[in-house]
DNA sequence: CGAGAACCATTTGTATACAATACCGTCATA
DNA sequence: TATGACGGTATTGTATACAAATGGTTCTCG
């Protein structure tokens, strides 16, 4: 993917990801085109990844709506993360080396330091957070697993209902990943595969609470 | 999707699956484009599923490449199948209706049917096989999980080694299919889940030793 | 003889025009 | 009033021309 369809990609996502268009609005290519001052044919291709990672959806005539995630979708969408980010730090447990473990430990700071401030800064939370996530995956070294999460973690219901989280959510999974930092170095599989487990089951009982 | 991208989705797909084009080899547009009859425009559309559907990779420089699957690719897959598809056979337990499971039995009573004869029907087979675990994937109610299996369980590596499958291989499949099927009507999650998980697993090891 | 640069051929990216299809409001009719 | 057919309009699908980029080959120079 080149210069324009990416520029489109990444227009059309923050447009989604904003709120700017909401959940079950259109969206036409010839809009879309106009706003990133591109033809449609890059648009198009956009549309197409952003329908796999689930920002947007297809209707039976093959028009594309912003994706509107119902709370049985947000429910299956964090029960298979679970299971999927249990096995990537299962695995990852036993392959990291010393570099891994240090961009764990500095990215867990960062999502700290997000946190520390009177005022938590959420965005910047949910960003160093995804990074965490991301860097774990990517210590397990599994492609496919790698590219199934990856239409599965960054959701804007999701994403816009953890800006409503209080400190103690924050903090408590600031918490949890320093435990499994801990069965990291331990190279305890299981005790990862755990802690992980508890982890998104907790971020679903947050999102839950907070849903509107 | 339309008329012609279908087509060339399609048309492509039978390429790689029945082998003409081998794993690695390159696929460019205009080739495609001529031998579907269509333009290039379609095929793009038709190798960006086949992209999501791992039955294609592409270079960083936006080539495209029949997929070749090493051995820890298949191994992944595995892996990652037996994971998913476990999940699917416990929610499925808990919620098939009498249509569903007179369905599962009327796909096992078709596979026994390829297996049978001296000369077993191993595409037969695999084709039946293949509808016995969507429709466990369809009772589950749950597309993303169906959407993610989808894109791992035709794969044209499993696909060609399983045609040296011996008798005895696929006798066990209907067996442990059987057994799955009395997981259902106990209406035990654990149970199906354990099954599957086996079954899964031997599938795979009957992969590794035909592997060539 | 080897390394590197310049060139040409191949391939993908983008824009645009036109065709096909789907949506939606209108109107006729029962 | 409800329903169904019709037609105009909006939207997506396809083909094609051209631009950009990539890869490979050859030629030159050290």
């Amino acid at each position: 993917m080149s210069r324009a369809a990416d520029h489109a990609y990444a227009e059309i996502r923050s447009l989604i990801l904003s709120g700017e268009a909401s959940p079950g609005s259109p969206l036409t290519e010839e809009q879309l085109a106009q706003l990133c001052s591109v033809s449609r044919t890059p648009v198009r291709d956009a549309l197409r990844r952003l329908e796999v990672e689930l920002y947007v959806v297809r209707s039976d005539s093959q028009r594309v709506f912003v994706a509107d995630w119902s709370r049985e979708d947000v429910d299956e969408m964090f029960t298979l993360r679970g299971m999927l980010e249990a096995h990537a730090a299962a695995r990852a447990a036993k392959r990291f080396d010393a570099a891994d473990l240090h961009a764990l430990r500095r990215c867990n700071a960062a999502i700290e330091e997000a946190v520390r401030h009177p005022q938590p800064d959420i965005a910047g939370f949910l960003d160093a957070n995804r990074d965490f996530h991301r860097i774990i995956v990517e210590i397990a070294r599994s492609p496919r697993l790698a590219a199934t999460l990856a239409t599965l973690v960054e959701q804007p219901v999701v994403r816009r209902t953890a800006m409503r989280y209080g400190r103690e959510q924050l903090a408590q999974s600031v918490q949890e990943h320093r435990e499994l930092i801990q069965a990291f170095e331990a190279r305890d599989a299981d005790w990862a595969h755990g802690v992980m487990t508890g982890h998104i089951r907790r971020a679903f009982h947050a999102f839950s609470s907070h849903a509107a």
